[in-house]
RNA sequence: GGCGCGGUACCCAAGUGGCUAAGGGAGAGGUCUGCAAAACCUCGAUUCGCCGGUUCGAAUCCGGCCCGCGCCUCCA
């Protein structure tokens, strides 16, 4: 059975999904005014390994997940850089999949943008002003708050409580009560301008979540995620639009996962602790598969914090698997398999699969991997690992990569460039004739390449220790 | 002030009433090795933010306190 915390309830809860075997997911996705950060990707790489997760535990998932084209910061963006709003977001659409691609999240099925689902929110917007619950107001459609006495629900805030902030008394546009909130904003000087039947103007933000995934998921689905920011007010207006509109329920289970902070303080710019995907692996070389299991070991409702060094330990932690695996594919192992490692097999898959079954307690799912390895790596010391159990134990490590994803190349589809493989040659020539000088003098030429040699009793074998990051 | 997360070894982190408090990293010593790498073995928290309480028994339950973090109207 899995389990998941559900915001809505604020407890673990059994999944079910409304059609048997079949997930419905929608997840926030980026609004693309500026580059996405690696917190922005924390929070995409939790959906991965939920939707991962999801199929290897044999749902089928449909998953969506929004790009947010228009809102303030991108028309103000445009209106800086004097460009149309799409031209100046595609370079930050076009940067976002790439990160995606280097990191191996896996791509939704749709990544609907705002801009091209206008009639749908029009469409629930007409709806709500024709049932009462939107009103206009100088130009611009604001929902009502007080006709959806489940308003608060998800965030569990008490209206009457709310304590106003700075922002509301900058807001600029007249509202009756000054919770509620803009669904169709009027036209503004320099803002881009949509000619509708409920009349001219822009979407606000929380709309187009609610257009988008009635569209492409219907009403309800299964589960919506989103960082803990978006709780409030984002994804409690989802609810109040979408319920009211509707007239049921809107999403099932609500995901939310924690921030990733940057030595114990949130990352900004002006800190210089802001680190998006280039950084890191362009700029620094680090392998994307060390943050991508940096990333991902954390539990999603853990606040992450990033350092350099716990990156050099998921580094460590990748090399440690992918030794195991290197050892399991180059050792002469004796012919035939063992009942005892059909066991332990089945043991690991237990325990890996209970890990995540519960809430995605990754920390027990790669506990049980690194059992695995562990003792393993005693019987091939031991001289006790057969053939088969070697290809079997191999098989499994690597149908974990569905989940994890963080797998090197399968040996078949790793090979060296034809000058490295003649200099490991060159060193065993070199070796064999105990000129030991020159052989050091090529492993550090190798190294440098990011090839490691490891000198064994069946003779030299190599391994890429550094994964070629992004371009 | 409200709502919500968290505090377990040098670092990351599991464990929510009971066998010796998982696992990974780093460190120290050892085996192996031309050197190295990997692997293996050994060592490492009498103790779980603090103080009380409940209980035969508490990291786990209850009460109080301290500390860190997030949200509180367009942030993942």
């Amino acid at each position: 059975m899995i389990r998941f915390t559900n915001t809505l309830s604020g407890a673990k809860e059994p999944f079910v999904p409304l059609v048997p075997g079949e997930v419905k997911l929608y997840t926030c996705g980026p609004t693309v005014y500026d580059e996405a950060h690696i917190g922005n990707y924390r929070a995409y790489m939790f959906e991965d390994l939920l939707k991962r997760f999801l199929k290897y535990s044999g749902f089928r998932v449909t998953h969506v997940m929004n790009i947010t084209d228009v809102d303030d910061k991108t028309i103000r963006g445009a209106n800086a850089k004097g460009v149309g709003l799409e031209e100046y977001t595609a370079p930050f659409i076009r940067a976002f999949h790439e990160g995606l691609a280097v990191l191996r999240i896996e791509p939704a099925d749709v990544y609907p943008r705002a801009t091209a689902h206008i009639p749908d929110m029009v469409r629930i917007i007409k709806g709500l002003l024709e049932k009462g619950v939107a009103y206009r107001k100088d130009g611009s459609i604001y929902f009502k708050i007080s006709r959806f006495p489940d308003y608060g629900r998800l965030s569990k805030f008490d209206l009457s409580e709310l304590r106003p902030s700075g922002r509301i008394e900058s807001d600029e546009y007249e509202k009756e009560s000054i919770q509620d909130f803009a669904l169709w904003k009027a036209p503004k000087e320099g803002d881009p301008v949509w000619e509708t039947e409920i009349g001219p103007g822009r979407p606000g933000w929380h709309i187009e979540c609610s257009a988008m995934s009635a569209r492409y998921l219907g009403q309800p689905f299964d589960i919506h995620c989103g960082g803990v920011d978006n709780i409030f007010p984002h994804h409690e207006n989802e609810i109040a639009q979408s319920e009211a509109f509707a007239g049921r329920p809107f999403v099932n289970y609500w995901l939310h996962c924690h921030h990733l902070i940057v030595d114990g303080e949130k990352m900004s710019k002006s800190k210089g602790n802001f680190y998006t995907i280039p950084d890191l692996v362009q700029t620094r070389g680090i392998d994307p598969m060390a943050l991508r299991l940096l990333l991902v070991s954390t539990h999603y409702r853990k606040v992450l914090n990033f350092t350099f060094e716990a990156l050099d330990q998921a580094a460590a932690g990748l090399r440690r698997i992918r030794d195991f695996l290197f050892e399991l594919e180059t050792r002469a192992f004796p012919a035939g398999s063992s009942p005892e490692i059909a066991l332990l097999l089945v043991d690991t898959r237990a325990k890996f699969d209970e890990g995540l079954a519960d809430d995605l307690n990754i920390s027990i799912s790669l506990t049980a991997l690194f059992e695995l390895i562990r003792r393993v790596n005693v019987l091939i010391k031991e001289d006790r690992l057969a053939a088969g159990d070697a290809i079997a134990v191999a098989a499994y490590v690597y149908s974990l990569d569905g989940v994890l994803g963080i797998m090197p190349p399968r040996p078949g589809e790793r090979d060296l460039p034809a000058e490295l493989r003649a200099k490991v040659e060159a060193r065993e020539k070199a070796r064999k004739a105990r000129d030991f000088s020159l052989a050091d003098k090529i492993r550090k030429e190798l190294a440098a390449a990011g090839v490691v040699l490891e000198d064994t009793k069946d003779g030299v074998r190599w391994k890429i220790v550094r994964t070629s990051g992004g371009s």
